[in-house]
RNA sequence: GCGCCCGUAGCUCAGGGGAUAGAGCAUCGGUCUUCGGAACCGAGGGUCGCGGGUUCGAAUCCUGCCGGGCGCGCCA
């Protein structure tokens, strides 16, 4: 329970109690009861519940809070309870309770933070996704870094996450890849051959077809064309996901499970996935293909399953592959990370949840605005067909991973988003990322000193802990539990760097203000106490760094 | 034309019904310079795109414009 929660339920309490004894009338309360105040003379909480309540009540807000506050029972935690004009009721907890959380962090650990929000409900994040037909670049970044913050953020509030990939492995968009490596794939060797007139003609394609050629030799050149194309594109597929996991582990993305398109052909999802909306009515045949009446379940129009070529589209395959997720897996939650160039198909998503007899609210499709990428002035366009475009790679090399995530972590997922190379390779010395990092190293640095200087702080007096500036920093380390909160409800994890900017502020503030490893006997008691609260900052910053996967440096 | 997202400081972005709207970078000024100066403190800078509405209270919710992004295929 978050302490947030705790004075919460105080406030419940004392209107429980007036409401019984008919101090109040009865009425209804609402979600949220407390806030933290942007003012500090406001209190550490306070709550609006006296402003909110005076309409239906016909009271003053003022008399409210006033007929509130003898109710509030005494708590170790609280200090102080006041009502502010126009009705706030403010609170300020005890610093010797406060101090009290320097040992509650030490003790929990690596756990600090952690919740039962999901009480372990098994929930699937899907992301990045991207078509094996080609290098991923920037716009792909985003994605993979939200969906596994996220997926860590979830983790830590008691969901059992999985993280997977979809692999585009069937469908035209292949063939085409396929075919494209064939026809490079003769050229390496000196044949004529032509490239189709949408075929990918990126300089990878021809690197990748010469590879293949060197390391498996002529062979293909003597199969039937569509055995060539079939076998070659086989190797071809099997590079080009390798390649695509290790630029993400790149930039430490990675995954449970790379989920393939064409199993759901093979392993009968399809098929069965198909029967279940076929008995439900939801197919119809029409124009020589094979309709989803997604009309029927409140759309603007119809969806081609199967095209009159025959041939499957790629949203019947999303039809399996989620028949096989909450079906046959049995996740209780999906989540799908997309683009914004995909946003158009969330509505017959969740009508095709809803056909498949799955609560439409047990699919969350968060979708992402697109990157836009400049260099300097130069707005540099991504084109994947083309070939021209700025590699996650590069990006990577140029940038860091550290500061690639900060950055993209940063930006809440719907707000489109400028990435400028020249910029983010000049700010790279004298920007925020290193700002938390260096907190970090430089807590790393006190203990070390703490450590070759033989001082075992473990029996450290946290209650000496009295200077401003070690209050202010338990105070933030005491939000955490709640950040972790908001984020896994809200599935917003760009609060992350935020705070972590807040706390590392909070620490060098604190460092300025207040010596910790002092020689002098006198001092070992206060030095003890402040190592120890040096300890639980670097265990509530390593956290944030961690979920953020980024590097927590003993030294820069 | 229709749908979704966005518009907040010079720039990049937080805040998404509460009290005086914030951060980083940039600009200007100061501190300290014994545990790591990749630090600390301060200043300037805002019609929260514009107009209406709801509310005790709106940057936040509704609505109409304006501006930008992305969609609207038997493509993915």
């Amino acid at each position: 329970m978050t302490i947030k929660e705790r004075v919460a339920a105080l406030l419940q309490q004392a209107m429980d109690e007036a409401q019984a004894k008919g101090f109040i009338p009865q009425a209804m309360l609402p979600d949220v009861l407390l806030e933290r105040p942007q003012n500090r003379e406001h209190g550490d909480l306070a709550s609006s519940l006296p402003l909110r309540l005076a309409r239906n009540l016909h009271l003053n807000p003022m008399e409210i809070a006033q007929r509130l506050i003898p109710l509030i029972p005494p708590a170790e935690e609280v200090e102080r309870v006041w009502v502010a004009p126009p009705g706030f009721i403010n609170f300020a907890l005890k610093s010797y309770w406060l101090v009290q959380q320097v040992e509650a962090v030490v003790q929990a650990g690596e756990r600090y933070g952690n919740m039962d929000l999901g009480k372990g409900k098994k929930v699937q994040i899907e992301f990045v996704s991207v078509n094996p037909t080609g290098p991923l670049h920037v716009g792909h970044v985003r994605g993979g870094i939200l969906g596994s913050t996220l997926a860590n953020v979830l983790a830590a509030s008691g969901y059992s996450v999985e993280r997977e990939y979809y692999v585009n492995d069937a469908g035209t968009q292949m063939d085409s890849f396929y075919y494209s490596l064939y026809v490079r794939y003769q050229q390496a060797l000196g044949k004529e051959a032509e490239m189709p007139k949408d075929g990918y003609v990126g300089t990878y394609m021809v690197e990748l077809a010469r590879e293949i050629a060197i390391e498996e030799g002529e062979g293909f050149l003597q199969m039937r064309p569509e055995e060539a194309v079939k076998a070659l594109g086989a190797i071809g597929l099997q590079k080009m996901l390798k390649s695509i996991k290790e630029d993400l582990e790149r930039v430490r993305v990675s995954f449970d499970v790379w989920f393939s398109e064409r199993s759901l052909y093979t392993g009968g999802q399809y098929d069965k996935s198909m029967q279940i909306l076929r008995e439900a009515g939801y197919l119809t045949q029409r124009e020589g293909a094979l309709w989803f009446a997604s009309t029927a379940l409140g759309e603007d129009k119809d969806n081609v399953l199967v095209r009159s070529t025959g041939a499957p589209t790629y949203f019947a395959s999303d039809i399996a592959y989620h028949y096989n997720k909450f079906s046959e897996r049995g996740f209780d939650w999906v989540i799908n990370i997309w683009g914004a160039d995909h946003q158009g198909h969330v509505p017959r998503m969740k009508a095709m949840a809803s056909a498949l007899g799955v609560a439409p609210e047990r699919l969350t499709l968060i979708i992402s605005q697109l990157v836009t990428l400049r260099r300097g002035q130069e707005v540099v366009r991504a084109s994947k067909r083309t070939g021209e475009l700025v590699t996650l790679r590069e990006l990577v090399d140029e940038v860091g991973p550290d500061a690639c995530r900060f950055f993209f972590l940063s930006r809440s997922p719907e707000s489109q988003m400028e990435f400028d190379l020249e910029l983010a390779k000049k700010e790279s010395s004298e920007n925020p990322v290193y700002y938390v990092q260096y907190a970090h190293a430089r807590i790393a640095g006190i203990l070390q000193l703490a450590q070759e200087s033989g001082i075992d702080y473990s029996d450290g007096d946290v209650s000496l802990l009295v200077n401003p500036a070690e209050i202010d920093l338990i105070r933030h380390m005491v939000e955490f539990p709640e950040l972790i909160e908001t984020m896994a409800q809200n599935l917003s994890p760009h609060h992350l760097p935020h705070y972590a900017m807040e706390l590392a502020t909070a620490f060098h503030w604190f460092y300025d203000h207040c010596r910790v490893v002092s020689r002098l006997s006198e001092e070992e008691g206060i030095t003890k106490a402040r190592l120890k609260l040096v300890q639980a900052a670097r265990i509530v910053l390593a956290r944030c760094l961690d979920l953020m996967g980024m590097d927590a440096p003993e030294k820069m």
